[in-house]
RNA sequence: CGGGCUGUAGCGCAGUUGGCUAGCGCGCCACGUUCGGGACGUGGAGGCCGCGGGUUCAAGUCCCGCCAGCCCGACCA
């Protein structure tokens, strides 16, 4: 892609209230576009970070068994009623329709996931079953805040698991548990595991996954040397101590909650009235669990965890693009039909090898407008080709995360990345 | 939802005790000069001063109401 064209420019200045590193860089980088409070379009740039989440998340959770679908965002009053939450679930969006009736808008799905794996199991043998969604959903936030970390309307991943016993369900459970620690852990955050009450949820066993941030808005004791974590309010440890998981001292920060995970037992199959036949003939009723990731909440934890004082520094699975070429130009006509030559060569060329690659082609930005854009955009290398550079038969090569650059020969670019 | 702050050009802002044609920087358009860390000159375009009502000879400025955004708190199935 080239810069030139991009829908969403970089912006020199930062939108004036952004307090949070992901609103400011989000949103001045033209990753994002700020439609109402809490709600946000996704531009070129940040969609394909988004897009990169998903794919992480998709093919971790396909390779323990999960199955895609896709379940409508319009939800059924009637199946709210019959859960008891149209009443009492108060970020529950009512949609009313013109013909009187009213509609649910998605906060979450255990209202339409549960008939609907109900209608497929009947027997021992179709359990145990796992199905998952990458979907858009809404809750009524009193106050939305911190940029795309708690909107009103956000991307989440949810996947919810039916059992024909409690041991199968807790040994689903520690799967999908590694499988999320290895999501979290491509996306480039060392997730810690807080132990959780499930609250009104559940009164079965629950646990948060949190990115450690200062933007965060939870009180956690957690161990940097492991996934080791508790929430303030029920923590039995406190900062100081040494972390019962690994001898580590523990410390008190502040994490952004990027996925939960519950045992819901019984508590939504039994009110839809699922029931499957065992081994021996009896009718029982499946158990069930839900997984949760915020997948847009995890991008701006990505920010909010890599990132400096100029901008960015996107994990390389997530970013998005691989490769930040920018073309310096030069006065001399001779010199710069050789720039554009290399640099036109090399976008092709990259492309070609399976690199994604953001062309910084523009011919009226300045030097240093340019470079800081790179920085701002955070890809993670940055290729630069200019006078300098081919002095010395080469081009300028430089990590995002580091200081330095180094020259690598026109001739070794190729091998040199791979 | 309670409290606080803020709404003036795409972005960031100034605008005095009410007073003349509402300004500045960035960005944008044209031309020229530049070209290794956000260059410069000249010329230009771009405003429901958040919205509505009121006070006044006169309102961006004062008053009332509303809306929106941000922050703190509560809330977060």
């Amino acid at each position: 892609m080239k810069l030139s064209g991009l829908l969403g420019k970089p912006s020199k200045t930062a939108p004036h209230d952004a307090d949070t590193a992901n609103a400011k860089f989000l949103l001045q980088g033209g990753f994002v576009r700020q439609e109402m409070a809490g709600i946000y379009s996704w531009l070129p740039l940040g969609l394909r970070a988004l897009n990169n989440v998903q794919k992480i998340v998709r093919e971790e959770l396909d390779a323990v068994g999960a199955q895609e679908v896709l379940m409508p965002a319009l939800e059924s009053k009637e199946n709210w009623e019959t859960t008891g939450r149209w009443d009492t679930v108060d970020v529950l969006f009512k949609v009313p329709s013109q013909t009187g009736r009213e509609y649910a808008l998605g906060p979450t799905h255990e209202e339409v996931v549960t008939p609907l794996v109900g209608s497929f199991v009947n027997s021992y043998k179709d359990l145990p079953v796992a199905v998952y969604q990458i979907q858009t959903k809404f809750r009524d936030e009193l106050r939305a805040k911190s940029g795309v970390l708690r909107g009103r309307e956000f991307g989440m991943k949810d996947l919810y698991s039916f059992h024909a016993t409690q041991e199968d369900l807790e040994r689903y459970y520690e799967i999908v548990k590694q499988a999320y620690l290895r999501i979290f852990k491509r996306c480039g955050i060392d997730a810690k595991i807080v132990e959780a009450s499930g609250g009104s949820f559940t009164k079965k066993f629950s646990h948060e996954f949190h990115a450690i941030t200062q933007a965060g808005e939870d009180d956690i004791i957690a161990c940097m040397a492991c996934t080791f974590a508790q929430n303030t309010e029920i923590a039995t440890v406190k900062a100081g101590d040494s972390c019962p998981a690994c001898g580590a001292e523990l410390k008190s920060v502040k994490g952004v909650e990027i996925g939960n995970i519950f045992d819901l037992g019984t508590k939504f199959t039994q009110v839809f009235k699922l029931a499957f036949t065992d081994e021996k003939g009896e009718r029982q009723t499946p158990l069930m669990a839900c997984f949760g990731i915020g997948t847009t909440r995890l991008v701006g934890a990505v920010v909010e965890t890599h990132h400096d004082e100029r901008g960015i520094i996107w994990p390389k699975e997530i970013a998005p693009f691989d490769i930040h070429l920018v073309t310096l130009h030069s006065k001399d006509q001779t010199v710069q039909d050789r720039i554009v030559e290399v640099s036109s060569g090399l976008y092709r060329d990259l492309q070609a090898q399976g690199h994604k690659v953001v062309w910084d082609d523009r011919a009226d930005a300045s030097v240093g407008e340019k470079l800081a854009d790179a920085d701002l955009l955070g890809m993670p290398l940055r290729i630069l080709v200019s006078a300098k550079s081919l002095e010395r038969n080469g081009v300028e090569v430089k990590a995002r995360h580091e200081v330095e650059a180094h020259i690598v020969g026109l001739d070794g670019v190729m091998e040199e990345l791979g």
